[in-house]
RNA sequence: GGGGAAGUGUCGAAAUUGGCAGACGAGCUGGACUUAGGAUCCAGUGCCGCAAGGCUUGGGGGUUCGAAUCCCCCCUUCCCCA
């Protein structure tokens, strides 16, 4: 009686084998070509979901075949350790966010560890851990150092119940999202880095393969365009401030500004609201607050706004204009004001029509008779009404006028980015503390490397009080000034964690080195990540973030390359119940249960299968059956003793020479799928050989050398999807262990090669009827074929053939009249 | 609102990139075997039609001998926007 195939038994026993064996533990090796497989690493949110496992189980098979094919595999696994959920557990559970995290960082890597991945476990790196953010302290340091940390007043959202400063992701369409409460602003003193002196370079993508879709959401992200920066001057009783600049794209129709417009939140509206405009001008800032910035943004709502009351002077032509406030206006991007050109941009154009604002022409439409627009005219034109400038194009004028504004000192050219600078002080605990102390006299002193780490104190009190806990924690906060030994204070805030994600990748290389960052010769071998896989949530920040900091440490001298990544692949969502999976909506699957029942290999293989691994979809166990039954016959194929029906080889060469090329055509489909990271119609091809299989065996047709050289082949090509089911059956057909240390399967292109092909035969590029016929067939041969053909006759007779096209190997096609 | 991706059987999806539409699975329908199982094996399964045959890749138009694939318009869904 033919055992049964028992993942349950299998599994465990495989796993704490290679475990023993330290079979995928790995060490540089300078004789072999190095491959870094990197999935981005989870948060420690506590229990692992089907997502997680459609992120890891075929990146892991990828690694392993990578693995297979004599490359030094690194695919290490860690932990996102440091964020607010923690401290919202401690602040809900009266749980430290450390033994909270510890806790679920145990209960994950059980989970992770039953995918039965090649993660080398003594890589792990977990963000929280004083001997990881030990080095982003250090590196904060060294971006201060260099000038790419500085502080800055930034608003923070607060609620003014919970008297707190709220994450972005706990405002909740304005509202704080613990009691409803609708959020405003406060300005603080914060850190930054700065990530716009590397706009223009973050927005070049040569020499790595990246998906088009993220390249072009970072490009927008970051948001270039080019334009001017003018000055409008401003005269304004007990305003210091004599002029007020504004960004614009189109400096050429500067001579057709009827007003100008500032965002609701611009420092100098309050200063130049009239006394009888005051309530009006608080009333609209106080309702613009509420609105998200896309709703700001969008065409769609009405444009609304309030006079002020005062007047700024186009300097050009010495025109008053009116400043209103508009929301549409953002504070966040270019200078927070605009000059409104209602005849050439269409917001401008739908306010002055709400408000009844001139409109005055100075880029006329090919045409253009002198009359009146209906419409906002934004399409390249001739300047008109501009004094010297009539007559150019607006492209030219876009210079010319620019050039003047320059000679003038009333502007110039600029290039300005919706990419801000990135703000990381975070007010809370769980993160790694800002190494730096403010000295009364020294001033902004950066922690020395020989005091790093600045550890978290473990005892502060999570109570939400709006500033940081560590405020509170005397013992923390008191310090003696590095420089001059003077009683001072630390920084209590504590950085963003995307900063810790921002370098993990360098630190597998070297893990546990504790002297330097990376032990150098190590980082040099492994970097850059070969292919790095995760969900496009991460298309922007943390992905635009990594970039950065390569470049910055690049240009600090410690790395000599620029980009982190050398391919990106983006799987797609697993989604449950038509919504993303969380635990807040309770639809988590947990993939426990099915380990359980049907084993790590079924799910591994079933996740790749439902579809291109990009596309994610919907979660639906109804089709896992069809795994579950395919590694079974598999299993059943492979143990169950082949017959051979005939003896003599003579008698089996046609079916062996088939049987060769349909193992060899297996072979170069799977590689290339495995390539080319399409996992379903790579599984597709294996279930394809495996039927083919099972009908030699029922015939019995090949000798029994034959089959096995035809199994061999089908084992490996599955180990890195099922990697514990053939290790088994490697280790029952008696052949050495392990099978991962096997090299992948190589194709014989001639045994490829099919003897036999399907004609089709079209008449109007209709198909009429095919033949298999020899490869080697003559056009000559197809013609006859096809003319003699009984099915195609009554297309033709009759009829005059006017074009005949043939395509070798493929079909023939009539065209008659 | 802006930007992006995608629409193919009952369902998940294939189609080596302009050349046999629906591979491989799920489901369903028959059948075989039976120590009655949600097991295994065999056959069938896009739609209309008794058939010959016709129709069919969200809808409409176009290019081409030939279009799921390329171009234009429209509709729908999903993703991203500190």
């Amino acid at each position: 009686m033919l055992a049964k195939y028992n993942p349950r038994e299998i599994e465990p026993k495989w796993q704490r084998k290679w475990a023993d064996d330290r079979l995928y533990e790995v060490v540089e090796d300078p004789t072999k070509p190095k491959w870094y497989a990197l999935t981005m690493f989870p948060y420690t949110s506590g229990d692992l979901h089907i997502g997680h496992w459609y992120a890891m189980a075929p990146s892991d098979v990828h690694a392993r075949f990578k693995r297979m094919q004599g490359y030094n595999v690194l695919h290490p696994m860690g932990f996102d350790a440091f964020g607010l959920p923690a401290e919202n557990a401690a602040i809900k559970r009266s749980i430290h966010p450390h033994t909270w995290t510890m806790q679920n960082i145990e209960n994950m890597r059980r989970q992770i560890k039953s995918i039965g991945a090649i993660y080398d476990w003594s890589r792990e790196t977990i963000t929280c851990l004083p001997e990881y953010y030990k080095w982003t302290q250090w590196f904060f340091i060294k971006l201060y150092e260099h000038d790419l940390a500085y502080r800055g007043k930034a608003p923070v959202n607060w609620c003014p119940n919970c008297q707190t400063v709220l994450a972005n992701e706990q405002v909740v369409e304005g509202h704080c999202e613990r009691c409803r409460t609708r959020v405003t602003h406060r300005d603080l003193e914060q850190w930054f880095f700065r990530i716009t002196k590397y706009a223009d370079e973050l927005r070049q993508y040569e020499g790595i393969n990246w998906p088009e879709r993220i390249k072009m959401m970072q490009r927008n992200w970051i948001g270039r365009s080019e334009g001017a920066d003018i000055s409008f001057a401003l005269d304004y009783p007990g305003v210091t401030e004599k002029e007020i600049s504004i960004f614009t794209t189109r400096p050429d129709t500067i001579f057709g500004v009827t007003f100008m417009v500032l965002a609701p939140e611009h420092p100098l509206v309050m200063k130049l609201t009239i006394p009888d405009r005051k309530a009006e001008v608080e009333e609209y800032i106080a309702r613009s607050q509420r609105a998200t910035d896309i709703e700001r943004l969008s065409t769609e709502k009405e444009k609304d706004g309030v006079f002020i009351g005062t007047y700024a002077t186009n300097r050009l032509n010495d025109e008053k204009i009116p400043i209103w406030i508009a929301d549409y206006v953002l504070m966040s991007y270019g200078t927070g004001a605009v000059m409104a050109v209602p005849a050439h941009d269409e917001r401008d154009f739908a306010f002055a029509k709400k408000y009844s604002l001139p409109i005055k022409i100075v880029n006329a439409p090919p045409g253009w008779m002198g009359g009146k627009l209906e419409a906002a005219y934004t399409e390249a034109g001739v300047i008109v009404n501009s004094k010297q400038f009539n007559g150019l194009p607006s492209k030219a004028g876009i210079d010319a006028i620019t050039d003047y504004l320059e000679e003038k000192g009333y502007g110039g050219h600029t290039i300005s980015y919706k990419l801000r600078d990135w703000l990381i002080s975070r007010q809370r605990y769980w993160g790694a503390p800002i190494p730096i102390v403010y000295c009364e006299k020294c001033g902004i002193i950066p922690v020395p490397e020989k005091d790093l780490p600045v550890l978290l104190p473990e005892d502060a009190e999570f109570k939400p009080t709006g500033e940081s806990p560590l405020k509170y924690v005397e013992k923390f906060v008191n310090t003696i000034c590095p420089q001059c030994s003077a009683p001072a204070k630390r920084e209590t805030d504590t950085m963003d964690t995307f900063m810790c994600s921002n370098w993990y990748f360098f630190r597998y290389a070297s893990p546990h080195h504790t002297s330097a960052v990376f032990d150098m010769e190590k980082l040099k071998y492994w970097m850059p990540v070969d292919l790095y896989t995760g969900g496009a949530e991460h298309a922007v920040m943390h992905l635009l973030y990594a970039r950065f900091f390569t470049k910055a440490i690049r240009d600090m001298g410690l790395i000599d390359f620029s980009e982190p990544f050398s391919q990106l692949f983006n799987q797609g969502t697993i989604i449950a119940e038509h919504q993303k999976m969380s635990k807040s909506r309770g639809n988590v699957v947990t993939p426990d249960e099915y380990v359980n029942k049907l084993g790590a290999d079924t799910i591994r293989a079933y996740l790749m299968f439902i579809g291109p691994w990009e596309h994610g979809g919907e979660w639906d166990d109804s089709g896992i059956s069809g795994i579950s039954r395919w590694l079974n016959r598999v299993w059943n194929l492979v143990l169950d003793k082949y017959k051979p029906k005939i003896k003599e080889k003579s008698e089996t060469e046609k079916a062996h020479i088939e049987l060769q090329r349909v193992t060899h055509q297996t072979i170069h489909k799977v590689t290339s799928d495995l390539e080319r990271i399409r996992f379903n119609t790579m599984l597709a091809a294996l279930m394809e050989f495996t039927n083919y299989l099972m009908k030699v065996k029922k015939a019995g047709n090949v000798v029994d050398s034959a089959w096995k050289e035809a199994v061999a082949p089908l084992l490996l090509l599955l180990a890195p999807t099922a990697p514990h089911f053939t290790e088994e059956l490697w280790q029952r057909t008696g052949s050495e262990y392990s099978i991962h240390n096997q090299s992948w399967p190589k194709w014989d292109k001639e045994l490829t090669k099919d003897e036999e092909i399907t004609l089709v035969i079209q008449v109007n590029g209709k198909l009429r009827d095919r033949f298999t016929v020899p490869v080697s067939i003559t056009e000559a041969e197809a013609w006859q074929l096809a003319l003699d053909s009984e099915k195609v006759k009554p297309y033709i007779g009759g009829k005059k053939i006017v074009k005949t096209i043939y395509v070798p190997g493929k079909l023939v096609n009539l065209v008659v009249r």
